[in-house]
DNA sequence: ACCCAGGGTCGTC
DNA sequence: GACGACCCTGGG
């Protein structure tokens, strides 16, 4: 573990504040400066634009560039992505325009099974202060500029919360999800690595809707933020009803609209980008609500 | 002070 | 398949 610096030239999908406030990931704050700091696996890393470059620095357990480009998915070509995109409707050119330099994350697929239980029915600085107390609690210390960061519990290590435990770092009704998901992982009765193996976007959905609080929006979210990484999946929320509503369907009463409708109008329209222009569409309408 | 909503899911009918 | 309940917190 030491102290490793990386930077990327040249790079024209990369915005800092795009990837990180769009809501794919939980543990990434802004520092006065502007840049951003995060913690992932056993890592911290700092972020910062200067022009066109991309400043990483931080505390690496193996090298820094290789983890950047696997967490970053920097080999993927966005430039393509967002021409076939803006190509549908003048709605997805206007938000890619806005979240230009969005690019979705490999995370953990732990780490992103259980942030996204505790997202359910909250909101983003809540769920942000619970998984960092339960980091606090349950992970292991990184420190960095004279700073303690920690990282996300393992399976094991977060097996020893109790019920209670977690009741109290504040995970209101979801303690007894996140407690029987763990233990689940933990004792191998749910085989994340045979998941990870997985071929069909839908098996791998069926198996994670046997979760405890795992339903179809939470389980779309960790197949599309986590190392698990299909793009053919569409996660509904209040924002993105919102806004494929006002977009498309034009309802007045926006509760009334179902999500098999909003399903397949993003399937007809988004094919397998769905994943990513919902993320798109997330960011715009929520920085301009 | 009070009310409401927040990246939904679960149990019950 | 619809419907209400659900911890807790920040913002109106």
């Amino acid at each position: 573990m030491k102290a490793q610096e990386y930077v990327l030239d040249n790079c024209k999908s990369f915005e800092p504040k795009h990837i990180f406030e769009c809501g794919q990931c939980f543990r990434w704050d802004k520092e006065i400066d502007g840049s951003y700091t995060g913690i992932f696996g056993n890592n911290v890393l700092n972020v910062s634009k200067n022009n066109n470059s991309i400043i990483f620095k931080g505390m690496c357990e193996k090298d820094i560039k290789e983890t950047c480009i696997k967490y970053f998915d920097l080999n993927r070509d966005y430039e393509k992505i967002k021409l076939e995109l803006s190509k549908i409707d003048d709605n997805l050119k206007t938000s890619i325009k806005y979240g230009n330099g969005i690019r979705i994350l490999n995370q953990d697929l732990w780490e992103t099974i259980i942030s996204f239980i505790i997202s359910a029915n909250n909101n983003i600085p809540r769920i942000k202060g619970i998984i960092n107390r339960i980091s606090q609690k349950y992970g292991k210390e990184i420190v960095y500029n004279n700073k303690s960061y920690y990282t996300f519990p393992t399976p094991e290590e977060l097996s020893k919360a109790s019920v209670e435990d977690l009741r109290n770092v504040g995970l209101g009704f979801r303690d007894i999800r996140v407690y029987k998901t763990t233990q689940k992982i933990y004792n191998k009765e749910f085989d994340l690595e045979k998941l990870q193996q997985e071929k069909e976007t839908n098996v791998i959905r069926e198996k994670l809707l046997t979760l405890d609080g795992v339903g179809p929006k939470v389980a779309d979210c960790i197949i599309l933020f986590s190392t698990l990484k299909r793009f053919d999946v569409f996660p509904i929320d209040v924002w993105v009803r919102r806004v494929m509503n006002e977009l498309y369907i034009k309802n007045e009463d926006e509760t009334e609209v179902n999500k098999k409708e909003i399903e397949q109008l993003a399937r007809e329209k988004y094919g397998n980008l769905a994943g990513i222009a919902q993320q798109y569409l997330f960011f715009w309408k929520r920085e301009t609500a």
